[in-house]
DNA sequence: GTCTATACTTCGATAGAC
DNA sequence: GTCTATCGAAGTATAGAC
């Protein structure tokens, strides 16, 4: 009801170096070190601006979920068009680029109630195209869906990877080369062809 | 050098009420939310107790750890001890109970070194037991060690039981439960009972 | 449209009283 | 062995100047 404040233009360039710095900082030192003294420092800025920009700290959260979930969503965009795409989504899943800012903004999530919705929202929309690509590749291969519904098997092989990633990052790593070989033989049974 | 601060006693029953208050705090809110002030009124206690008992915040952690890493410990003791081993450590890993601290403790261990070595010790020593259990079932059942090597049955049975522990957290469960069916079926051709 | 001066809250930690 | 009084630093957020 009070008078509306002013928030900065998306275009700001400002508005991009803050969101930069923010994401550099949740990678390196966990959500808990985004704030907004200490997004404005690494960015050179004062900390008001990220009040000016994102009014408030869920909305820089939810700025930067958004930024990485559109990212994420044009690189599997290439997995959809990938000749080997059931390769290309295991790599996808895979890389470290995709689950290091997602793990952190899981664990905010789990008090954050806007940021759980949107990420499950998200989440459902990448399931969406990624279980399209298994349940086409499946049914190229003449698999029997019934032993190996996409869904489930959508649920094995991108929950693996993403766990590897996540295991990693502590610098668990125990067996990962091993499971990594299993996975691979599955996929080339798959039709995959040999990395 | 300067004059060695005093520290509460192991045995204390205060103690032992600040840890369950930042158990408590840490899953239901997050690590974030586990400041000396919260977990203090918590437990109706004042907030400088929590550095009389545990001087820094990172000592608190690591006691929260290592709490729930020996109580899990006593868990898998009796997987190991199961005459159904293989299912019992499927059912061990699926447990909610077990990542949901877990996964905090992950996601703060990105930005406290001591955590993160603190963890990796302790998911050693659950991967020995745990493979070592695999290992045996696998090798009573006559299965290719080659093709399957326990290190990475390892991988794959805990971490796919761990992501969806993980994302049913977040209210992502589609898949879930043909995914289960799936391991299920090839837990059974193990030699595992049926549910 | 962009940024600063400022208010108020909460934080971790210590020194010292019982 | 147990707890309290207190401090300086850091946190979010707003109102208003340019």
């Amino acid at each position: 009801m009070a008078t509306q404040r002013r928030i900065g233009a998306e275009s700001s360039q400002t508005r991009t170096a803050l969101l930069d710095a923010a994401q550099q900082l949740m990678l390196d030192d966990g959500y808990a070190a985004v704030t907004s003294r200490r997004v404005a420092a690494k960015a050179g800025l004062k900390p008001q601006l990220v009040h000016y920009y994102f009014r408030t700290m869920d909305d820089l959260f939810l700025a930067l979920l958004r930024r990485g979930a559109e990212q994420n969503l044009a690189r599997l965009q290439g997995v959809v068009e990938s000749p080997d795409p059931l390769r290309a989504l295991w790599e996808f899943a895979s890389d470290p680029r995709g689950t290091a800012l997602v793990q952190e903004l899981a664990a905010l999530a789990n008090h954050r109630k806007v940021i759980r919705s949107e990420i499950a929202a998200y989440a459902e929309r990448f399931r969406q195209t990624e279980t399209d690509v298994i349940a086409k590749v499946l049914a190229e291969q003449g698999v029997d869906t019934d032993e190996y519904p996409p869904s489930a098997v959508h649920v094995l092989m991108t929950g693996i990877a993403r766990i590897m990633a996540l295991e990693a990052r502590l610098g668990v790593t125990t067996g990962h080369a091993e499971a990594r070989e299993l996975v691979e033989r599955q996929l080339a049974r798959l039709g995959a062809r040999p990395t």
